[in-house]
DNA sequence: GATGAATGAGGCTTCATTCAT
DNA sequence: CATGAATGAAGCCTCATTCAT
């Protein structure tokens, strides 16, 4: 009951099923250090610990498998975000605040940020690739955004603003973090902590730059 | 004045100039559409009008290729932004609204804003073409800026802030812009009229998202 | 009788007889769809509703599930020519007429008109397959034919001819009709219809193209 | 004038107008002994005397490298054949016994014989390679045959057949020989003349097969 | 200077076959 | 008996770079 051949058993039908598991970790990795074009899925399968071939077993080819990818890793976060904001019933400014940080969190601070510049960086070059990106990731995100800042307008705690203009600006620093985070010292001489640019950022966008008078 | 020296700084002076401004020209255009990577040298010929094998007499490799490309086209914008900078006498408000919608008019709304998501994008995997851009480009850029808001500070127009934090923040919407524009429609639905945008960002920037109590 | 090869022996064949008809159908069936190297052995398992590895229980590998199939579909049909040819009492030209109408029937119009076409196209790259095949369909075939025609000029039916060119002449019609119906439309315009050319042929056969004198 | 190095510019630039008729008699050669499917481009170039690279140098891929073949070495053929049909002035039967025998020693008893097979054998499995065959050569040939019955007919030369059925049993018998050059020994045992096989498939096309009563 | 033919390493994908369970 | 995960050799195609002319 306890002979190797038990062991060794329990340890290839694990592997069976953590499989697919071990692929999409070895692609994420690879995917946020290289970009798309540049990840040879030979590598992939290398760091995942098994032979090329056996990538192709559960994954059609390569864009199936960033597809997987995301799908694994991205669009819960999402879904959760959107209950957060359904949910939420304090200040407006505090959820934007709250959401802000949250996708730091649970994004930019993350590998999955390398995703987001994965797809700014090379979506111009792989249309298919873009075009899923954007119907399950860039629209639902969008329409998150956009219902916390009608929220703010109607509860009369923001000014009357162009809700997809603001989306936009309040999309900007995220990203721009998660760039920098990417671009690995090209853009930035020292570093510089996310979190203190981010209040940075939230600061001027409740109060302002201007000197009070 | 006649040494061997002088002849061979003059013969190397005549073939820079000599370098057809055609392939620096089809350089840019097809890194600025397909990034660094995916750019191929044959095309770049092509579309100059030349044979590959010319490409080579003028330029070493692709790298020294895409370097050529910045020191003709991206340093002047510098160089004259300094400039002004230096000379600017009214308040630094103005300077650097005027700073950063003439960043946008000369870079921004422009082919090179393609140079900028390519370094973003790509410069991980190609470390020497990073190292490159950032001494020649990024660092002279933040200089200029965190100058234009110490400036600010000491004459009082603006509150204590940390400069180089601020400095992130005030690129961060050209940027993004910059990268928007090069993500052939993924990362927005909508077009969002650049100038909009950035008059958005300056008002919060200045002014904060807060309703007037 | 109970010497250990007679178990291995029966075993054998029990195991023989068990192959599942399916994997031999489904086998037919890409092999005539695809030929011999583009049928993959996966869509065979596939196909007859098992698992690969359950297919090299049966079949030691592609070349034997080949042989298999034509031991199992082809070879019957020949034994049964044989019996027809070698009891039939009537006029050798009756003979040869039924002999290519039921070949058509029996072959021709089945799947298994598939086979021949895959080998005529195929055998030069598998050597081994070529040679089982000859020595067990083509060898035994000719000289069935050649037999019908010795008789006939035996008995003063036919002109005095070479019975191994006329057993070719003979052989042509129903081959080309094998062969146009597995070249998917790409021979033939307007469909055929293979008895009407059977009968031209035949009459040609026995009566030539001149117009009566 | 005479040095080494004229001889080796004259070498090179002799092969570099050659090189697409020297890759095109190189896959000739390898699509006519293994099929479509089988050969290797790397297999073409190395024969040719080049490196795989400078295959795609003359030839988009695979398909275009064959329809190359095509047009340069079947094309011409069926153009000179149309054209002595259209002058021909004697007996059509004369006309016909021309046609076949020409058409064997043109491409039967040539490497194009492999062209009919490769095409009978692999068009089901590549579609774009099959439409090809048959706008390009297909129809045009079997446009020939059929005008050269009609004038037989309209001649009063023939009995009133039709001559689409008819023009398919006239090209059985040749394209029979080419299957079965190609079967390398699997089809027949001992070597069929071909030259007297084409004879005695005319003489019973014209005459029949049965005994003078 | 200019040309463009040639190279060959490297990447994606397929599939017959093996073998631990 | 049966499974199906895993392998890895092999094939198509691309492209930066070289070099004879």
């Amino acid at each position: 009951m306890n002979c190797p051949i038990n062991k060794i058993k329990g340890r290839w039908e694990r592997r069976k099923e953590a499989r697919p598991q071990e692929l999409l970790a070895a692609a994420l990795d690879l995917f946020v250090e290289r970009g798309y074009a540049a990840t040879r899925l030979d590598d992939v399968a290398a760091q995942a610990g098994v032979s090329k071939g056996t990538l192709y077993l559960y994954f059609t080819n390569k864009e199936d498998l960033f597809k997987a990818v995301v799908r694994e890793h991205l669009l819960p976060v999402l879904g959760e975000a959107e209950q957060t904001i359904d949910q939420y019933e304090g200040h407006s400014s505090d959820l934007l605040r709250e959401f802000i940080l949250n996708w730091w969190e649970r994004v930019g601070d993350t590998k999955l940020s390398g995703i987001t510049k994965l797809i700014i960086a090379e979506s111009g070059n792989f249309p298919e690739v873009a075009q899923f990106y954007h119907d399950e990731v860039i629209s639902r995100g969008k329409a998150m955004i956009a219902r916390a800042l009608e929220r703010g307008v109607a509860r009369g705690e923001f000014r009357n603003i162009d809700a997809g203009q603001v989306t936009q600006v309040i999309v900007s620093p995220v990203i721009m973090l998660m760039m920098w985070k990417h671009s690995s010292g090209v853009c930035q001489t020292e570093p510089v902590s996310p979190i203190v640019f981010l209040n940075t950022f939230i600061d001027l966008l409740f109060h302002g730059l201007l000197a009070p008078k």
